[in-house]
DNA sequence: TTAGATAGCGCG
DNA sequence: AAAGCGCGCTATCTAA
């Protein structure tokens, strides 16, 4: 199963779509994702496999043209940063502020033990508290992926919010103004309604309110990613590099691909790298870190 | 033969 | 009960 669905949904119409020049050209929706974000078709070359098995095989087949290469430039840990920001969470941000790793820093909130005695293991079931619990996941699906009790999950969901407790305050917050006004919004402004916050039935009502409190995070990440978009292709164009010498090819939430001459790599790349973490203040670093090579296997760290 | 819905799975 | 968010694509099934 797993070998077909990497022939049929990437090796073939990867092949089919690639276009006479030998170049694969996506097409991104603007509108299509309700946070802000943009979607890929045609192919989605959003959803390139990255950790699989065949992730290696299947990224060697993007090739930068002659004398250039493919520079990844990927934002480190946006969606929790931008989380702490707009919560105003001292402990988090701090961590941040530091360049802690955020993983282990929660674990180590969470089972009660200074840093240096946080297990691979604790520091997983910190990760997946950061990146579930913030959305709503429940104590159910939390037992599910982490392996723990229903119970105990229940009790590391409450010590995380106990923890880090202007996360939980700022989500009411969020919750309360969709139930008023009927939207919520990043803090650039971009909204997104839910016409179902007030449903009577609770598990609709439910489901909304994970996606309300999620938005202003997803979106935030989205705006921030945009403006990055906008600056550096302004660069590129400013210095007269594109689009003979560099241009920007993908953009994948979190992370922007761009193709460029091998004569001027290293500092271009510092460039970009610069225009991206100072792109949007958060009051907190915004932190990107590039990888580079001939394919895309190449560029990704 | 075509259109729509669902399950499963890839990414951030 | 799959109650963690946001997507797109393939295979599969049903209905027209």
């Amino acid at each position: 199963r797993e070998n077909f669905k990497v022939k049929s949904t990437y090796i073939e119409p990867i092949l089919n779509l690639t276009d006479k020049d030998g170049r694969l050209r996506t097409t991104f929706n603007q509108t299509g994702a309700a946070t802000g974000r943009l979607s890929s078709s045609s192919p989605n070359l959003q959803n390139i496999p990255q950790e699989s098995k065949w992730a290696p095989r299947l990224r060697q087949a993007f090739i930068a043209s002659d004398g250039f290469s493919l520079a990844s430039f990927d934002y480190s840990q946006l969606e929790l940063r931008v989380l702490a920001s707009v919560s105003n969470d001292e402990k988090m941000a701090e961590a941040f502020c530091q360049n802690q790793d955020i993983h282990k820093l929660t674990a180590a909130q969470v089972f009660n033990v200074p840093l240096e005695r946080v297990t691979k293991e604790m520091r997983r079931l910190g990760k997946t508290l950061n990146f579930g619990v913030v959305y709503g996941m429940g104590a159910d699906a939390f037992s599910r992926s982490s392996g723990l009790k229903k119970e105990e999950a229940r009790r590391f969901i409450n010590k995380y919010f106990s923890d880090f407790p202007k996360i939980k305050f700022w989500q009411e917050k969020i919750l309360e103004q969709a139930r008023t006004f009927g939207y919520v919004a990043t803090r650039n402004g971009r909204r997104r309604w839910f016409f179902n916050i007030q449903d009577f039935n609770p598990r609709v009502r439910a489901e909304a309110e994970r996606a309300a409190v999620n938005m202003p995070v997803q979106g935030a990440g989205a705006d921030i990613i945009k403006l990055a978009m906008i600056q550096t292709s302004g660069f590129l164009k400013r210095e007269k590099l594109f689009p003979a010498k560099a241009r920007l090819l993908l953009s994948i939430h979190d992370d922007l691909l761009f193709e460029i001459a091998d004569g001027i790599l290293k500092e271009t790349a510092a460039e970009i790298k610069k225009i991206m973490e100072s792109v949007y203040s958060l009051d907190l670093p915004l932190t990107v870190s590039c990888a580079y090579g001939r394919s895309w296997d190449k560029s990704h760290a």
